[in-house]
RNA sequence: GGGCCUGUAGCUCAGUUGGUUAGAGCACUGUGUUGAUAACGCAGGGGUCACAAGUUCAAGUCUUGUCAGGCCCA
């Protein structure tokens, strides 16, 4: 019998299965968006509607291996933003891309075919180029699927590569105009040199690590005396190349003699030199003096017009004033080779010293170097490393050195092959940023780019507001741009110069020119084309100069000219929008990195910053904060989760996350974020499972007809879904997840959904006469449901695109789609504050009766809330019978707070169907016990409707 | 070594201009249900707010330092 009572229930259906199933459901869905062009669909609709465009502009990630989860976190974020944004009325627009040229490349290319025994020279620089392309090609590819993965909507059928022709042209544009405004210069300037890679290197491209070095102390005597000046150093390949000797100003120096050394010292008693006052303690034990007297002391100034004699060539070096000297350690002078120094470089130039360069790009000393006087070693030929030991043999022998020793120090060294690096100074090109120019209203570069930085963040730009601080600090300090390379694998720098008279081709049109025709066959038109191909028709005539007087520049461009540039290739050119974009979002290093390259370039050549927005996250680190890294074997791919959870779970962790800082990520936490999702998934499961025999148009209840528990939770939804909102665009998606998700938990699972399972289980479903109260109560809520099913589920979309999707067409078909729709629209007739403080009050209520209940449960008095009648004040506004429904007990009675046990009760009966007690005088009698008489009633008209069907 | 940032319950995070017994969700424990059932309700335990000084009538909240971690730079 208790069966047939069962089947008179309005059990939840629903086909939404409890178990998820991400991982092998999720590239099912993937493949139906797919093949149903989404994006493009969004465009469609977009356009029809006469949508303002939100342009979030992609940073392209380098195309030279997997995706990684840093990767994840900023595809997440990306798609968060793109989706609600496209919700929430714009038509947004995510063109995808890719950074294809550069040395990591070229390296990775060079390598292969070393593998196999070549060189470099067995290819010409197109072959190098062929391999790089189909090498990044290759993993382009792989990207575009990985990224796919995510889920993003974007255009992956129309990617941007930096390395398509009409990209590289728009580059060669940007230079154009940057070199038109005089901009760009060549100049000679000491820089960080690969001599393993045999190029300059840019700061993002050097690292630092502990290298054992030889140091040095040299005298340097002081001409027509016997005293000497002492320098350290821990480059001695270094000292062929010296200019000149550096001092403090304002450093006091003393004059020591030694009396007595060390027996194995190299120093020798008598030894004349000049040592900064305050290192003498060291200097004296390092070199080995025992004994000293201290002849006089003086101050910097001192020294001024003094020559000294170098200590290998014994040519005449002068003496300088130098603002870098410091008396930290050495012997308080320094050692100056202005073309393997930056502040020997700059005081060089200052003085007008010999900046030429010994040292070849391969690390070997060049021919302008002469042998070693006494030991009668040749240098020219020699590798620098080598050098070392040869020119302390000298300076023994000739008893300017007085110490060496092995000297261990954090040292720069190459990201890519971890090779030590050396200053050296070569002609390269750059972009100047102190230089005034029209495009920005007569402002240098760096005064304009600094304006924009500070009108951004007056404008709420930085996200968060340190980025401010970090790119203002980074413009402010940031060199002229060395635009440079001297490689194959990138964009050429299409410059010639006319030998005779020394001048380059730096106008606009020689560029635009010279950009039409690698638009139509590729940069390597730059090689292939004659002089007067690639110059306009007319340009030599106009100038007066002849085609064999004209010289290519062999140079490429850094990489970070290629994505700086992407504002114009990219955003103006390819997706046709006006600039500036709304939003650049990446990791915080590209406060150096793209935010800088972009801001400076565009600053440049349109006089304004790109964006309006910069959007940075932290970085993925370990369950500890530990950064991810191969060695430490803490690394996990996007890959292997979305195999293990699902998308939807590593989308819902950097919701969930704080991405203004690092994030964690770890097991731990994951089975924490899949523990969330199943509240939202179980939420979905009971709202579609209730509306089972639900359909809007027949059923839906008027507002004005609604309960006051459904108007509260209208209310309750209402502000919590315009909140949602605020926080989308404000991109606090943690603010979003969490309002979602405590809604799901508190007002719906405990509280609404709990008291109203009553109502959708037993009320009629069929509507008649006698039964239309319980029936529009039910239908009510179905409505409320039906509500916040839409709302729930547009609101999530841009979060969990997956599982929202499926609860879609869960709920309206298999061909209606959710992410063609926008946020359900919000009726602010559902605000009603009042309710809301009626419910407060009653909120309170239930929170004490169920602490009642609790202690009745402890003594065994009740089991069930049901079984239980609450006594209580009743101040709420609410009658008895719908505030025992809201406290989900049999019964309500006015009186002092007590809870009463109904089955110790003669008089009360168990109903069979809703299992609420009631008392006997009100029970029906029907097969097998007794029922409510609303469960009289429902149990007829639903057998009835269940005969008929 | 320098710049920017972070350190609040087991986990993810809130904590407004310094002001009563520091909050939420999840996890955990107990318990009830077995008609959201690998789900749901109810109740409960759990924090010397990284550490140490200082300012103050009063500090998670301000200052300084230490430790740990991240990004960028040298």
């Amino acid at each position: 019998m208790s069966e047939n009572i069962r089947e008179t229930l309005n059990l939840p259906q629903t086909n939404f299965p409890m178990r998820a199933g991400l991982p092998k459901r999720e590239p099912e869905w993937l493949a139906n968006w797919q093949q149903k062009d989404l994006y493009s669909q969004l465009r469609a609709k977009s356009k029809a509607q006469g949508r303002k465009p939100f342009i979030l502009h992609c940073g392209p990630p380098y195309a030279n291996g997997n995706l990684h989860i840093g990767h994840a976190l900023n595809f997440a974020l990306k798609d968060f933003v793109v989706r609600s944004k496209q919700m929430m009325g714009y038509d947004c627009l995510y063109t995808p891309g890719w950074d294809c040229h550069g040395l990591p490349i070229e390296w990775k290319v060079e390598e292969g075919f070393k593998a196999k025994g070549q060189t470099k020279e067995d290819f010409s620089v197109k072959e190098i180029r062929d391999m790089c392309r189909s090498f990044a090609k290759g993993w382009v590819t792989t990207q575009i699927e990985d990224g796919k993965r995510f889920g993003s909507m974007a255009d992956f059928a129309n990617p941007y590569l930096t390395m398509n022709p009409k990209n590289e042209a728009g580059i060669v544009r940007e230079l154009g105009r940057m070199a038109d405004s005089g901009l760009v210069y060549k100049g000679a300037k000491s820089i960080m040199w690969s001599i393993v890679e045999e190029t300059s290197l840019a700061e993002a491209e050097v690292e630092y690590a502990d290298k054992e070095s030889l140091a040095i102390y040299v005298k340097f005597h002081v001409k027509g005396s016997d005293e000497a000046v002492t320098i350290w150093t821990t480059t001695p390949w270094t000292i062929p190349a010296n200019k000149a000797v550096a001092y403090g100003q304002d450093i006091e120096y003393s004059l020591i003699e030694a009396t007595n050394v060390f027996e194995k010292a190299t120093a020798e008693v008598g030894d004349k030199v000049w040592v900064s006052t305050k290192l003498l303690e060291e200097f004296t034990k390092m070199v080995g003096f025992t004994e000293y007297t201290v002849l006089k002391t003086a101050l910097g100034s001192h020294f001024e017009g003094a020559v000294l004699s170098h200590p290998v060539y014994g040519q005449d070096i002068p003496m300088l004033p130098g603002h870098h000297v410091t008396e930290d350690g050495g012997t308080g002078f320094v050692h100056t080779a202005p073309s393997h120094g930056a502040d020997d470089f700059i005081i060089g130039q200052e003085h007008g010293l010999d900046l030429e360069c010994h040292v070849l790009g391969d690390g070997t000393y060049d021919e302008t170097v002469g042998d070693l006087p006494s030991t009668g070693v040749q240098l020219s030929g020699m590798v620098i490393w080598d050098a070392q030991k040869k020119i302390i043999e000298e300076m023994t022998q000739n008893r300017t050195l007085m110490r060496w020793y092995k000297f261990k120090h954090s040292y720069p060294i190459s990201w890519r092959s971890k090779a030590p690096l050396i200053f050296r100074t070569t002609p390269q090109w750059f972009v100047a940023m102190d230089k005034a120019i029209e495009v920005t209203g007569g402002q240098t570069v760096r005064q304009k780019a600094m304006a924009e930085i500070a009108r951004i963040g007056e404008e709420k730009g930085w996200v968060p507001e340190y980025g401010q601080r970090r790119i203002t600090a980074m413009v402010e300090n940031k060199p002229d741009w060395c635009i440079s390379r001297q490689r194959a694998w990138g964009v050429p720098i299409t410059i010639m110069q006319h030998k005779p008279t020394g001048a380059y081709t730096f106008e606009k049109e020689v560029f635009d020119h010279i950009a039409n025709k690698i638009e139509k066959d590729g940069i390597d038109v730059w090689e292939t084309l004659s002089v007067s191909e690639l110059l306009p028709e007319g340009y030599l005539e106009q100038k007066g100069w002849k085609a064999e007087d004209m010289v290519k520049e062999t140079d490429i461009l850094d990489v970070w000219f290629d994505s700086g540039t992407t504002y114009a290739h990219v955003v103006e050119d390819m997706m046709g929008q006006t600039l500036p974009a709304d939003l650049y979002l990446e990791g915080s290093d590209q406060h150096r990195g793209w935010f800088n390259s972009s801001l400076t370039s565009c600053v440049a050549t349109h006089g304004f910053a790109p964006y309006k927005q910069v959007l940075t996250h932290g970085f993925v680190v370990d369950g500890e904060g530990k950064k991810m890294s191969k060695s430490i074997g803490n690394v996990v791919t996007p890959a292997e989760i979305a195999k293990k959870y699902g998308m939807d779970i590593l989308r819902l962790w950097v919701a969930g996350s704080d991405y203004n800082e690092d994030v964690r990520y770890s097991e731990e936490i994951m089975k924490g974020v899949a523990d969330s999702y199943r509240r939202f998934r179980n939420t979905f499961r009971f709202l579609l499972g209730n509306l089972y025999d639900f359909d809007a148009a027949e059923h839906a209840v008027d507002y004005q007809n609604l309960p006051e528990l459904e108007k509260w939770v209208l209310h309750k939804m209402q502000g919590m879904l315009a909140d949602v909102q605020k926080a989308y665009n404000a991109y606090k998606f943690r603010t979003v997840y969490e309002l979602l998700h405590n809604f799901c938990a508190k007002e719906l699972s405990n509280l609404y959904f709990d008291i109203r399972k009553d109502s959708l289980y037993c009320d009629p479903r069929v509507e008649t006469t006698e039964g239309a109260d319980a029936y529009n109560r039910r239908r009510a809520c179905q409505t409320v449901l039906n509500i916040l099913l839409k709302g729930l589920t547009t609101h999530l979309a841009p979060i969990m695109p997956f599982t929202t999707d499926e609860v879609w067409k869960e709920a309206f078909g298999q061909e209606v789609e959710l992410h063609l729709e926008d946020f359900m629209a919000l009726d602010e007739d559902w605000q009603n504050a009042e309710l809301e403080q009626q419910f407060e009050a009653v909120w309170q209520l239930r929170d004490a009766v169920n602490l009642e209940m609790e202690k009745a449960r402890a003594a065994g008095d009740i089991k069930a809330n049901l079984e239980a009648k609450v006594v209580v004040q009743n101040n709420t506004g609410f009658s008895a019978d719908t505030l025992a429904d809201i406290l989900v007990v049999s019964a309500v009675e006015e009186g002092e707070l007590q809870v009463v046990s109904l089955p110790q009760n003669d008089s009360f009966v168990k109903c069979i169907r809703s299992w609420k007690y009631i008392a006997k005088d009100q029970a029906v009698e029907v097969e097998g016990g007794f029922v409510t008489p609303r469960d009289a009633v429902a149990l007829k008209a639903n057998q009835q409707e269940t005969k008929a069907a």
